[in-house]
DNA sequence: AAACGAAAGTGGTCAGACCACTTTAGACTT
DNA sequence: AAGTCTAAAGTGGTCTGACCACTTTCGTTT
């Protein structure tokens, strides 16, 4: 079948196919589609070229498949490959300063959102945040930052930024509480006032901050 | 092989593999990977599975394949899945947003850099835009904001940008110079001038008219 | 009516076969 | 000897059939 001459990947045709299909019948997300072998035959390929279709929209998140079930219109959420094609992206430039600066601009956006936002400022989660910095701990700092990310509520950038962070990742020492602490302090307090600019300002003094650090460590 | 402990999906198990293989291979990008039938060997899975995995890779544009030629690792941009994920997608506006949002993200953090170096804004780019704002078409906007970001130097964000510039690839109609123009003459001319808080708010007063524009056509 | 269990349905994987196309290498021509 | 041409090898593209593991369905049994 398919006379179709154009060099088109057949795979590719039979996406758009489903995608068709889809609207056709009117099939909405966390509803079944057709089996593969009734694919198979409804658009005359073989099961194998049904497969790779299906595996790509898979892998792109747009489908969900339970052995012995059948494959599902995803409910949502098909953010997944941005990991795929993170850590591609990743391994070819996988500049140290590239990815902590590209880190940061995420984490300042989120800043700059959430101070922005009052019913973002006001949510308890700063409260809890406050005790946290009273905890010593190594990760304390990772989940300060991944709290910003996540209350912004860009899942996207979310699921980016945990990505570099993954990358980026370097184990420091405890909080210093000396030091640290009361910038954290200052950060945090801003926040809760949507003062912007000088959440901006304790932020990046913590980084640098974190960066004398690092120097002194090595 | 396939101890196959837990229940994780081989076909994503081949794509973590195929990356492994391509880092420790150090095949870069427009080399030739290995054959399918090679694959199949080496990971000891059937050709059918391999076929999947890279059937995947191929629709996020992460390889390429050449009939008879071989498979290949892309040598970037060519970007097919935006089409199917357009269509998928574009029914959820929240995650529309989200890539607008995140896209909006790295063109704001390249202009702040541009603006804070002074090797930046000294370069001849800024004059040669101000030629392409008069060449009417439709896409001098991508143009203009990919050059932002490459200018910017973080060549991480430029990658993640040309990713989420394809997702939001929305054609609008040739610029309206009688609105437009003068706002791109007063970004550029911010930028050249290193006036940080100027150049941002010509850039989202930019995206403000886009917005309005948009609402427009539909 | 409820519980059980066999059968059907479905995805997961593999092997083999053929096709279309590209690349390669050897035979041929000059 | 150099270049050209053609056949063979290599590779992706697709289909078929088979078997497995798991889930769902439904009729039988209790």
């Amino acid at each position: 079948m398919n006379t179709k001459q154009e060099n088109k990947k057949v795979f590719l045709e039979i996406v758009k196919q489903l995608q068709e299909l889809i609207d056709k019948e009117q099939i909405k997300p966390g509803n079944k589609l057709p089996s593969e072998r009734v694919l198979s035959e409804r658009l005359n390929v073989g099961r194998s070229s049904v497969r790779e279709a299906l595996r790509s929209l898979e892998l792109l998140g747009l489908i969900e498949t339970r052995q012995g079930g059948g494959t599902f219109l995803s409910s949502g959420q098909h953010i997944q490959l941005v990991e795929i094609l993170a850590s591609f992206i990743l391994k070819e430039s996988r500049t140290v300063e590239e990815v902590h600066d590209t880190r940061k601009m995420h984490e300042k956006e989120a800043i700059r959102v959430i101070c922005s936002d009052k019913s973002l400022i006001a949510l308890p989660v700063w409260e809890s945040l406050f005790y946290k910095i009273e905890v010593e701990s190594e990760v304390v700092r990772h989940h300060i930052l991944r709290e910003f990310v996540i209350t912004s509520g860009n899942r996207l950038s979310l699921k980016i930024w945990m990505q570099l962070a993954a990358f980026s990742a370097t184990p420091l020492k405890k909080i210093t509480t000396e030091q640290e602490k009361p910038i954290l302090l200052v950060l945090l307090k801003s926040i809760q006032l949507g003062f912007k600019k000088e959440a901006l300002e304790a932020y990046d003094q913590w980084m640098q901050h974190l960066n004398t650090i690092k120097e002194i460590e090595n």
